[in-house]
DNA sequence: GCGACAG
DNA sequence: ATCTTGTCGC
């Protein structure tokens, strides 16, 4: 029922755990103008779908767009979206051919179990800054100071959160290559819109690919 | 044993 | 995530 052989599970907790130990938060600066790439997937059938898009800000002017294809073997498993979703984000953003500063990945980054989420693991694996965005927690809990706050795990701030007009929360943490007040430094950018970025990578990845693929 | 649980 | 009609609101 878990959705991947028990005795796997373990071995891809190792796997994580071992990632984890590479992740290095350190600070990146992020102020605008700045562009920065967002991915996200989809799927139908047994094919999944990775899209990703670059922006720059504050302009939100899009520059490029690319996307990637493969058959999904992994289900999805609170914990280790990483097997599912990792090879679609990675094939896509390898796609790329411009430049950007910071990877904005939908999942967690060390807001995870293991420090070391969807975010994380893409970032050390493309040697990219990444953050995650999520709209959900999988773990710790939220320190509202108004419409903004901290995500706490044990005693440690491990990612920010903050509230829409709208009323949706959204959680972000750092991945790789990123800390705190990078993730706040783009909260300044973007404002409250920072999983529009996501948003955008969606429709990316819900659109099928044309003849050839978009570039700047 | 029971509930929680990114996408 | 994804499958879908109706519905609420600017």
């Amino acid at each position: 029922m878990s959705g991947l052989p028990q005795h796997y599970v373990g071995f891809f907790e190792l796997v994580q755990d071992a990632l984890s130990g590479l992740v290095r938060l350190e600070h990146l600066h992020v102020s605008p103008p700045v562009k920065v790439c967002a991915v996200d997937a989809s799927y139908s059938d047994g094919l999944g779908r990775a899209g990703c898009v670059v922006v720059s800000l504050p302009d939100w002017q899009v520059h490029e767009e690319r996307s990637a294809e493969l058959e999904v073997l992994f289900p999805y498993v609170p914990g280790f979206l990483y097997l599912r979703e990792g090879p679609l984000v990675v094939e896509c953003v390898r796609r790329l051919r411009g430049e950007f500063s910071v990877l904005v990945v939908n999942g967690h980054g060390v807001a995870h179990p293991r420090r070391a989420g969807l975010a994380s693991v893409v970032g050390l694996l493309l040697s990219v800054p990444t953050v995650g965005v999520a709209g959900s927690l999988l773990v710790g809990e939220p320190r509202w100071r108004g419409s903004v706050g901290d995500v706490v795990l044990g005693e440690e701030v491990v990612g920010r959160c903050y509230r829409t007009p709208g009323g949706r929360e959204y959680f972000v943490s750092p991945g790789h290559l990123t800390d705190l007040e990078t993730v706040d430094e783009l909260i300044d950018v973007t404002g409250t819109r920072l999983h529009e970025l996501v948003k955008l990578a969606h429709v990316t990845a819900s659109r099928r690919p044309s003849s050839r693929s978009a570039g700047a």
